[in-house]
This record gives structure tokens, C-alpha cells and sequence, in this order.
DNA sequence: TAGATTGTTAATCGATTAACAATC
DNA sequence: TAGATTGTTAATCGATTAACAATC
């Protein structure tokens, strides 16, 4: 039903609607108003009404959101309940901690098998996911119908192992390896998680701050003299 | 040297900056302009001047921007070279696989080090980074300068934990637990890595394909009829 | 010198905020 | 009914894009 464009902007927040609605159900809020909601989140009863209007009318006028009613409607614009399968390439220390830590299911993901070089590692079960060797791979892709791959493998492997998902039609790739996977002629979609930008970002933010905090320290200074 | 404010958009494209600057100057381009960069990151020129012009004049009429030196100022900009110091709390998976593979310090951090509560962790030492017992936490806080903690605790432990770190007055926290950690009077920054809001972005960007493919063909199959 | 490309000012576009009639 | 709060239209704000004089 979503016919008109939506920001990404909006798109970015509703995942965090998705996870504070869930946090007040758990603790037992039934209904909540965008003013409420707003304040809780950092943003404007403004935006919040805006954001969810995009997709239909969720709430009721001097009432506010059903809680569980409003969850319920962003996790199936998120595609939650789309049932998408899922698979992981490169059993290395982050693939493994994801396939040991990160609960796919729980966001609606069926997570169907994980792929690896090392011989070691082929064979091997992780909460109930088998590692199957890189050259089942392509086959695997033509009889699977696969919607997202999750890639991490290490830096080398990261662009002939998309090049290799791109050919095989898959809709999107959820990278980890911290390599620009942008292959212009490629229609699959790509999610990048950067680590470093994000620290990055961050360092940036802490530098700011001890600045203005010099810079503060050192105005003083001079108004004492 | 900065003083007016840069917004939130253009710091988060410097990181993306300094990538593919690292990467052209591993490749051996000396210099480049901004519509070549613009190009290569799907950005306008317009922009990629405008974003840098928030920070000085890095380039030259005529010639374009030296990459090396441009990718230097970028880095310098985000903080790179302050020596910022972290720790890491909880070395469950998704902490030892940081410890093992993150590296740091090419990021300009350094991991000084981790903290756990589980006695069979504490003490091990993973990539020259030993394990202390969680219950060393506030004393080393006391008596080291940290910038950055690391959080990679489970769930539970996440608003406790960063309590802790709050009032020990810690500037910043990296936080890779999937909790809101925004506490209202607490003055340290805290930079989000949120795997599910990232998968769900991408859920909704691959439902949203779908959605607009079914559309095209059962547009088709009407027109065929 | 002529051509290229910057830094910056102005114009456009889009996103956020404010306001308010509709209505539960 | 009166009070609260929505959904939406209009106003504002900020970010991106375009244009161009300056200059290497």
C-alpha cells in the first residue's frame, strides 16, 4: 500500500519507533500520545505525526496510539512479516558472532545457511545453521530463493564475493567488510554497517567537544587575569 | 580551527571521504576534482565542495584537490590523530570478535583495555589487550584518562554499565548493545551501531522492491489481456 | 595565455515545525 | 459536553544544487 515516496530519513526512524513501542508494551503502556512519544525519542509530536501519516491513519483524535496496534503496523511496513530468508558468507569472528548472537527471527529473517572457505569451519553447526562449503554456493543460489546475504567475509574476498551475489540476482546485501561495495551497473540493494565511520563520526564528536571545552577553559583564563 | 557548526549530515559523510581518498591513494592517484570524487561516491560536486569549504580551503583552482593532503586534513578533521584512548566492556562474541579484528588503531584509537565479569575470561589476552575483572572497572576509570568505552555487554547489563561509565564521567560510549541508552542528565556522547535498524532499513527497502515489481507485472498482465 | 576548477554566493529543493480544523 | 489529540495544510528552516567570479 505504500504508493508515495518515502524519505530515507523517515525510514531510518522507523526502526526506532519499532523498538520503543516494543519497550513500552513490554512494560505494559497501552496507548501514547506523539507528544509523549516524542519526548521519549527526541523528536517533535510534529514529525512523529508526519512520519506515520506517510502510511495511513494510526491513531484516533483525543486518544493518541494504540501501542500495540501502532507496533504491530510499522513492523509490517518494515516487511517484518515477509518471512525474507537469509544467508551468511564468511564464518569468520564477526560472521560467527552474528550467527551466534544476533536473533534473525526475531526481525522476521530466516537465517537457511552460512557459507565459508576454510575446510575447518565447513561442516560445522551453529544454532542449528550449517556451514556449507563456498563452492555449494552458486548452486545454492539457483535452487534457494535467497533475499538478502549477509557478507563477512574479510576485506579481500568482499568484492568478488558481491560481484559473485550480484550475478546470482539476489535483492540485497548486508555488508559488513569495510569496502565500498558500489558496482554501478548492479541492481541488487546494499546495507553497509561501517564500524569505522561510526567510530570515526564519534572521535569527530569527542574532538569537537574537548575544543569547545579548551577553548572555554582558556576564555576563563584570560578573564581572571 | 572549527568554529561554526558543521551539520550532522556533512560529518557523516567524512568518514566515506576519507575511504575513498585512502583507497585512491593506494592506487596511486596524486590529485583529483571534485566532480571525479562526486562521481565515484554518487555525490554532486557542488556538495563535496560545500562540504569541505566547512572546514578551509584544501584545494587549488584549476587543479582540483591533492589527495593525499586532502585525505590527511580529513583525518586530522575527525580526530585521528588526538591518540584517543578506549576500553571494552563484555567480551562475549561480538566483543572478542572487535578485539580480534577491529583494528583500532587505524582508526587513531587505542585499546587500552577490556573488562569482564566472567572469571574464566578475565585475564586472557586477546591481540596484546589482557581482560580485567569488571569489578577493576571504576578504579582504572579513576586512575586512567578514557575516552571511549566500548560497550559490548549483553542486553541486560547495557543501562547499568553505562551508568557506571556515566558517572565516572566518561566523554563518550560506542555502543553496540541494541538499547536506547539516551539518559537525559547524562553529558557523554553516545554513538549507536544498532545491527536490527540496519536489517530493517534494508527489510523495508527490499519490501519496497518487491512491492513495486508485483505492481509492474500485474500491470503487464492486465495490459496483455 | 586558455582551460580547468576552485570557493562562495544565490536559487532551489526538501524536510521539519507550527498551526488548526476535524473529531474522538 | 469539554478536553485532548489527531491528520494535514501552510510556514519555516536547513541542506543541496546551480551559477559564476576568482585564480591557478
Amino acid at each position: 500500500m505504500k504508493r508515495i515516496k518515502v524519505s530515507n530519513n523517515v525510514i531510518r526512524r522507523l526502526p526506532r519507533y519499532l523498538r520503543k513501542l516494543d519497550e513500552l508494551k513490554a512494560s505494559g503502556v497501552g496507548r501514547i500520545s506523539s507528544s509523549n512519544l516524542g519526548q521519549q525519542l527526541g523528536l517533535t509530536p510534529s514529525q512523529i505525526r508526519q512520519d506515520f501519516s506517510s502510511f495511513g491513519e494510526f491513531g484516533q483524535q483525543g486518544y493518541g496510539y494504540n501501542v500495540a496496534a501502532l507496533r504491530d503496523e510499522i513492523a509490517s511496513i518494515l516487511g517484518i512479516d515477509r518471512g525474507f530468508k537469509a544467508i551468511l558468507i564468511g564464518v569468520g569472528n564477526i560472521g560467527h558472532a552474528l550467527m551466534d548472537n544476533f536473533c534473525f527471527s526475531e526481525w522476521g529473517f530466516s537465517l537457511e545457511a552460512a557459507f565459508d572457505i576454510d575446510p575447518e569451519i565447513v561442516g560445522t553447526v551453529t544454532k542449528g545453521v550449517s556451514v556449507k562449503s563456498m563452492d555449494e554456493l552458486p548452486d545454492y543460489l539457483r535452487t534457494n530463493k535467497i533475499d538478502v546475504a549477509v557478507l563477512t567475509v574479510p576485506k579481500e574476498a568482499a568484492v568478488p564475493v558481491a560481484r559473485l551475489l550480484y550475478n546470482s540476482g539476489i535483492s540485497a546485501i548486508w555488508n559488513f567488510t569495510n569496502v565500498e561495495l558500489t558496482e554501478p551497473n548492479s541492481s541488487s540493494l546494499v546495507e553497509n554497517v561501517h564500524f569505522s565511520d561510526s567510530l570515526l563520526s564519534l572521535s569527530y564528536y569527542v574532538s569537537e567537544r574537548y575544543d569547545e571545552e579548551a577553548a572555554r577553559a582558556a576564555r576563563l583564563a584570560r578573564s581572571e587575569k
